[in-house]
DNA sequence: AATGAATGAGCATTCATTCAT
DNA sequence: TATGAATGAATGCTCATTCAT
């Protein structure tokens, strides 16, 4: 991953560090290190830590906002789109267990570390599940008593909690395809056994 | 909520000051203070900041598996024993705001911050809800498709992350009630209309 | 070594301790333990740390010179004087190593540490040295050149050095024996051959 | 004793606060204030408290190694030689009194302080004297009953047991050329009556 | 007299940030 | 732009001492 220029370097080095020790035990030398660049070096293009990592925060979810986007173009079957999200963000996840971390711990803290900070590529991003559900909705694919503002919300925090266990442990029990699947299945049919649905 | 002793105490108060200000911003005199205890009074009940952290955490869950545990026993449908964990989860996490933040936050860094940490209480507590569901698959009640231990995350990531909200910003758009019945709708039923189950 | 009441329980332990871990290094728990009292009971007995300290070096060396008086007061040669004085010197020394490091290290600290406070069980110990030495100057045995306050100092600093090794080292190249006949010949007749004398 | 650099500048600084106060009573912010750098600059020169106290002894010695073996150089009659040693080191603590605190009390301590710590400047200095006085054997000047390794402590001992008493009080009974010639005339030829050597 | 829980002042060390070069 | 040496504020933890019992 050949970093354009010092920004990005800088991006690339936090979303490791930060991925490895956590934002408040991760060093600005560990990132300048990292980074291959002089501790001030960092002070020309961030403000300060809290800087950096809204930085990366941004600057990853915004790449996957791009990456889902241009694959949901592609399909306008509401239940496939879901699919796609699903598959996208964990494989995402999976792959790069630093952004996983980052999003993980970060999205947590930031909004007690930073005032006036709003997560706003972090909106635009679970926004795309909501959207995916009313279009759903519009085609009379999915059921309109669910609110897109809660599901949404409930399928992300699905994906997130099971994408927490790999940064955990290294043991992965289950794949990508397997817990894709499963999650699509419990958000489309849910649990119930068809006969049992009425009781 | 009046501590029986010192112990009790200063966990009450690290739960405040953590919630308040996350565990890396808390200071020991900040809980030492809230406790109305002195500083050095706190290393008499534990060995060091984190032994607090992990204490806090485990005594907040271990309190919500003893209620949800009694609230379950009165019950044998596992339909009805699903929503009693989410309502119960949820007022719990709206009405103490400090453990809301704590789980949330506290959750994603004990494993990072301390090796060796297994979180018990936290298994025992998700335990319950693949516990609910595979007694459901017993009574064909679920579907056998269904990967209890697969489920049982993307259940609990789904009310961890509606209830992150909650925590985030004062304004509070779904009530409870509300909110456990979509979820509930979800997962029991899924998000598909009946006619388009199949495509 | 049954100690005879609280007082003397807590001056042994606080020997022991101190030689173990130093005077800075050693808590006053470290020394209620030992002698298996209370901390609070210690300032029943001592105003504080320092307090302890001058009196374990006094108790110390309070005995030391009861000791070497006794066997002094049994002869009337100079020569054989100077050889008691080393002889139990350095046994002592030898034998309870607790002693010479309370000695070695707390002689050097107790003026700094506390002020007004004059080594005056020390100063008889050494005037003991000054004493044999007068007396055999009025015998005409020791040259009258010498300087009994000099002297005084140089034969118990070279005993002093040399007990501090065996509290380094606990290999001990050299017998109490062997080391005592060293510094009386080295004291007494020089360390030049008698033909070398004058050049 | 304006320092070149930073290093040295802590050296020298450390020096005099340690002598002043002692190496627990000394505070790095003490050190910091006494060299005029801040308390941080301090810790990218010494790895700890622990650090500059070693560094401190053993450029301290160090120094006075070179000093030494320099002005013996120039000469090769033993007894002359152990005048220059004495006289050297009296004169260098005399003059130098934080210098020989710091070896009074650090001499004491950092064996039990440091774990590994070997303290092979002390030796190589102490060792210039059992050379002197095996040189004198070889050329039949000091006896060869005399046992080198136990001389040379005796005679260092000796010195610095009487430039001691000049750390502490301010009182100078004695001249350095007095002290030394008393101690040379002891270690020389000791303190007997030449007719009373027999008895 | 004896206890030991409680106190709180005190300090070594870290690390985000600055700034002279 | 870039550097990295220097800064100094900030804090977890220790432990001598106190005091209610």
């Amino acid at each position: 991953m050949k970093a354009a220029n010092k920004h990005s370097k800088i991006i690339h080095a936090a979303t490791k560090v930060f991925a490895k020790k956590g934002f408040f035990n991760a060093r600005i030398s560990d990132i300048a290190k990292e980074a291959k660049v002089a501790d001030g070096t960092i002070y020309l293009y961030f403000n300060n830590k809290f800087d950096i990592l809204i930085s990366v925060f941004e600057e990853e979810i915004g790449s996957l906002i791009v990456q889902v986007k241009k694959l949901l173009a592609a399909e306008d079957d509401p239940r496939i789109m879901l699919e796609i999200f699903a598959k996208k963000h964990l494989t995402a996840m999976k792959k790069n267990k630093n952004l996983a971390e980052v999003i993980q711990i970060e999205l947590r803290q930031s909004a007690k570390l930073i005032k006036d900070y709003r997560n706003n590529k972090f909106s635009e991003y679970i926004n795309i599940i909501s959207s995916i559900i009313k279009l759903g909705q519009e085609q009379s694919v999915y059921r309109t008593s669910i609110q897109p503002g809660i599901a949404k919300r409930a399928f992300f925090g699905a994906l997130d909690e099971i994408s927490r266990i790999w940064t955990v442990s290294m043991a992965t029990e289950y794949t990508v395809e397997e817990t894709t699947q499963q999650v699509l299945e419990i958000f489309l049919s849910g649990i119930l056994e068809p006969d049992a649905k009425s009781r």
